[in-house]
DNA sequence: TCCACATTTCAACGAATATGGAAATGTCTT
DNA sequence: AAGACATTTCCATATTCGTTGAAATGTGGA
């Protein structure tokens, strides 16, 4: 992960709605959740939802996918663990045995997801 | 952690130099770095790093003491770990068994390191 | 087609953020 | 005490961000 991506990550979870939004969409899991859901949830006009799922969604940190009237968002878990690799990258120069990236959340599926699929609406 | 203090943390973060700067501190330990050794890796002004190692430091993310002239900047590992596990936190509801939080840096002497300590000067 | 529903787009506003220059503070050496 | 060095504080400025209201778009059912 490039700098720059980490920024646009870390800018998009830094804002307290959003950083809830993505973690209700973190435990729903790959299936994701309907935007009226989330709304529903968090109180949240829709038209500020769409603008904070935009915000993630550019990051790279959700997806979206359209069902019948509603759109479904989910969470994109590789490009958390990327993040979380990133952050701990290189961690105390490897000295201490403990120290080491890894990934936190690997559901069955999205492993391997590729990159292309991020900003796909 | 409260959502709150991973919105600071997050914010804090959220940022091209901060971002460098933490994670250059991470890669350098608990053992730290002086501001000027950082002004000179990333060149950065004086008084432009002060302003970022305040807010690393004003979210908890970074701890300061000082050594003669110079002000010793570290990483504060804890944080950094409370703050992945609230991302990950109850992760797909728990329901894949490779999905749990985890801490991913612990180098050895930080690990229980006192909250009290995180915005001392 | 007409209507209801789910979500998005557009325009506008106040608040917060990052950076720069100049001056001040604290510390060490002589 | 004086000067050099490391860092911080203060002030000003341009940019970005989050929210709101109103209107528009797309989808499914009668």
């Amino acid at each position: 992960m490039e700098t720059i991506n980490a920024v646009a990550a870390l800018a998009a979870l830094a804002q307290e709605n959003r950083l809830e939004i993505f973690r209700l969409l973190v435990q729903a899991g790959p299936e994701g959740m309907a935007a009226g859901q989330v709304a529903e949830q968090l109180g949240l006009a829709p038209n500020t939802l769409t603008f904070h799922f935009d915000r993630l969604r550019f990051a790279g940190l959700v997806t979206v996918r359209r069902d019948g009237r509603s759109m479904i968002y989910a969470a994109r878990f590789s490009a958390m663990n990327e993040l979380v690799a990133f952050l701990t990258e290189n961690c105390c120069q490897g000295a201490p045995e403990q120290c080491a990236p890894a990934a936190v959340c690997k559901p069955k599926g999205v492993a391997h997801e590729a990159v292309s699929r991020a900003r796909r609406r």
